[in-house]
DNA sequence: CCAAAAGTTAAAACT
DNA sequence: TAACTTTTGG
């Protein structure tokens, strides 16, 4: 064993090698980006195996995404001589459902409860805003989900929230319909799978202080962000004051960036002190990033109040300069950008390793557009994931009523998909029906009456009979026969667009395939010999015999039900374009944790970087700055900022000045590419005078059409164009010539045809590939 | 019941 | 502008 420590603890730095080697007790580590955090984590649970301080069945990690999860996982199973998988390493979430899986009875849940997302728990507000009667102006579906959402993560059951006015009040009364109608259902959303686990271990003596002797190291990452609630649940497993049990808690404040979903940077700070807390250690040496862009990092973030306190550092000298640069417009900001990647590019560095951040998803667009006109592959993040696909619930929801007939919000979804001539009517019908004997959707289709009644017992017994006939099959023909019979496949075939989706239905099976291939189902779900040896022994005392929930788990958890949480638990990827190398474009948000050897920051903008919603408050703004400090973080070795005066958004165009932040970065570590302070409005005539020549004129420019509309203090225009002296797309051409389109983008001449009207030319697109074109036809216009 | 038209709205995202 | 939802009309 020693020498495997040595091994394990080879190349860490002092703090790296306090943190992992710290004894059993409240730990509070301050891990700033970059400075080998997960790592640690890791490192730490390695350590404490192998010294034989805590057995795999005593660690409790919590993370906030399975990435994040996954990762742990892997690394860990790179260090240890046994198999990782569990062990209770996992998110908050799949925790939760573990837990809750194993004690579904003392939970109050039924055995085969479901997991809402949030666009099904989405629905289900919205049934029950219906059934109240209320008006949806008044009681926005969206934001009552959030308002139930929040008084969860706030750990508040309907008897507990206060309400001082009329609205509250009623609110309260939809939390607590709420609630009734997903009991009635059997399911659960994201926020009720943590509060009902805290419940649980509050009110059951006997099952918390088994976990309590059971779990000797709790280890919690991105601390920063957990809610009241996550604090709360950690502290049923590791109660301040606890003797010998080790809480490692691993965090930045700086990187707090989602306060908007109720994370309680806050969090830190009680720890400290509930915990009393003596060992807090900061990791502030930097491995990822040159001394300029940790200098601009550290100067930015000093600027907030509210902070522990921390100082990146590095060894590895200044590198290069940020760039800066500032642009006329969004579209010349994207322009220019696609210039440098491909510049960078073509030095060698891979695309993958050029990430191009913006603070809103709606900054893609124009970024998006120049990169596919210029042929430059690239890749969006976010948007829909594989899970949330329509074709793909649709799917879901027949395998879910097949595991569960009560579930009204897969019941609607699916009842008249594809098509079995039940409408409005008739539902409404049903869930009057349903309402009045308090039974669901599908036990209730019997008090329809006439030919909308049979429509719908025809459902309900297509249904049934799916049930039985995919008894004892396995999960892959389950899906398939479901697919099949519900008629989702023929729908698709005869749709147009179908054939993506008969993919992703395919994809379906797939995914499930290797599910459980992965879960190994049907052999041995249980890997780990639990609690053979060191502290937290299964049922010590004898009479509260507890059953392990891992060996339950195994037991009661038939394959389709697991992957059926398995897909709400874990959305997917949104459709990775694996094999290609592509430049990555992403929110700041989204970056987090994440990093590559060139970044681009753009639209760093007042109103946009910081956004024009977070301006009202000061924590809004400190927030907006620790999402600047995350995008710098995420740069390796080369950094660029960039802001545009003026941008499309909404579909006006708006005059934007540079952020305040720039104003906060050192001038030493910048380097202007734009000539600083340049006049308003100046840059905007370059362009335009630009699209003029090019025989564009006012539409070359994106969004020029709109300047009439502006106040006439925001004409940005002291430059009057004359009218171009040749008219558009007759510009000499010759073979090699550079050319851009409007359409196709930039290519290259490669042959020249014919003459007057007739005269044709062979270009070569990026993108587009080869094209012939009339230029009588096309606007084509030569570049430099 | 479906498709087209009209209306609405606009930050960030993980589970 | 564009994505999304609701309303309207066939």
């Amino acid at each position: 064993m020693h020498l495997q420590d040595a091994q394990l603890l080879r190349n860490l730095n002092p703090e790296q090698l306090a943190a992992v080697t710290l004894p059993a007790v409240p730990a509070l580590i301050l891990a700033g980006a970059g400075s080998g955090k997960t790592r640690v984590l890791t490192t730490r649970i390695a350590w404490l195996l192998a010294t034989n301080q805590v057995s795999p069945g005593g660690v409790l990690a919590v993370t906030f995404t399975n990435k994040a999860a996954k990762e742990m996982l892997t690394r860990l199973g790179t260090m240890l001589p046994f198999a990782v998988r569990g062990m209770w390493i996992g998110t908050f979430h799949g925790l939760c459902n573990r837990l809750l899986r194993a004690h579904w009875k003392a939970a109050g849940l039924p055995q085969s409860f479901q997991i809402l997302d949030s666009g099904d728990q989405l629905s289900a507000v919205k049934r029950v805003v219906k059934a109240m009667n209320l008006d949806e102006e008044r009681f926005v579906p969206k934001q009552v989900a959030w308002f139930i959402a929040a008084q969860k993560e706030e750990g508040r059951r309907p008897a507990a929230v206060e309400a001082f006015d009329e609205h509250t009040r009623k609110l309260v009364q939809v939390y607590e319909a709420y609630e009734e109608q997903c009991r009635r259902e059997g399911v659960v959303d994201f926020a009720e799978l943590m509060l009902r686990s805290y419940e649980l271990l509050r009110d059951d003596e006997p099952l918390r202080e088994h976990y309590r002797r059971r779990f000797g190291h709790v280890l919690v990452d991105e601390f920063q962000d957990t809610n009241r609630l996550q604090y709360a649940w950690l502290k049923m497993f590791a109660p301040p004051g606890a003797q010998g049990q080790g809480v490692f808690a691993v965090g930045d404040d700086d990187q707090s960036i989602y306060a908007f979903r109720g994370a309680r940077v806050g969090n830190m700070a009680d720890f400290e002190r509930e915990y009393r807390v003596r060992s807090v250690i900061k990791l502030e040496q930097n491995y990822r990033s040159f001394g300029n862009i940790l200098d601009a990092a550290n100067a930015l973030i000093a600027h907030n109040a509210q902070r522990l306190g921390k100082n990146l550092r590095t060894d590895a000298g200044p590198g290069e300069p940020i760039r800066v640069q500032e642009a006329a417009s969004d579209y010349a900001e994207a322009q220019w950008l696609l210039d440098e990647a491909r510049e960078l590019h073509r030095g060698g560095m891979p695309r993958s390793e050029i990430a191009v951040l913006y603070r809103s998803n709606a900054q893609s667009r124009v970024i998006e557009s120049a990169l596919f006109n210029a042929g430059i592959p690239y890749r969006v993040y976010g948007g829909l994931r594989f899970f949330e696909r329509a074709e793909v619930k649709h799917a879901l929801a027949y395998l879910r009523l097949l595991e569960n007939p009560d579930d009204d919000t897969s019941f609607l979804r699916v009842v008249n998909f594809p098509a079995r001539g039940i409408g409005a009517r008739s539902i409404e019908q049903l869930q009057d029906a349903a309402r009045a004997s308090g039974r669901s959707l599908a036990q209730s289709v019997g008090a329809v009456p006439g030919k909308a009644g049979l429509n719908l017992q025809g459902f309900v017994h297509k249904l049934d009979t799916m049930r039985s006939a995919t008894q004892g099959l396995t999960l892959r023909e389950i899906i398939e026969h479901v697919v099949h019979e519900s008629g989702l496949l023929d729908f698709y075939r005869t749709e147009k667009e179908g054939q993506d989706r008969i993919e992703n239905l395919q994809e379906l099976v797939n995914a499930a395939e290797s599910f459980v291939t992965q879960e190994g189902f049907g052999k041995d779900a249980v890997a780990l010999p639990l609690d053979e040896h060191g502290p937290g022994t299964l049922a010590g005392g004898g009479e509260t015999a507890i059953p392990s929930p891992d060996a339950e788990t195994g037991e009661i958890v038939s394959p389709l039900a697991a992957f059926l949480t398995h897909a709400s638990l874990e959305a997917g990827d949104n459709q990775a374009q694996a094999g290609t190398d592509a430049v990555q474009l992403m929110t700041v948000h989204s970056a987090k944790g994440l990093e590559f050897d060139a970044v681009f920051i753009t639209g760093i903008e007042e109103g946009l970087f910081p956004h024009e919603q977070s301006l009202s408050d000061a924590d809004g703004v400190e927030e907006e700055r620790r999402l600047m400090y995350v995008a710098i973080t995420r740069a390796r070795k080369r950094l660029y900022l960039s802001f545009s005066q003026t941008r499309m958004l909404h579909g006006q165009t708006r005059y934007n000045v540079k952020s305040r932040f720039f104003d906060e970065l050192p001038e030493g570590a910048l380097k202007w590419l734009t000539p600083r302070q340049q006049g308003f409005g100046s840059g905007y005539a370059r362009e335009y005078r630009q699209a003029w020549d090019r025989g564009q004129g006012l539409s070359g420019i994106v969004g020029a059409g709109r300047v009439e509309r502006a106040e006439p203090w925001q004409q940005p225009v002291p430059f009057t164009p004359k009218a171009p002296a040749a008219p558009a797309g007759q510009a000499p051409l010759r073979t090699g010539q550079a050319v851009f389109h409007t359409k196709f983008g930039e290519g290259v001449v490669v042959t020249l045809e014919g003459s007057g009207e007739d005269a044709r030319a062979q270009v070569r697109f990026g993108r587009h590939g080869v094209k012939w074109l009339l230029l009588a036809m096309a606007k084509l216009t030569p570049i430099e």
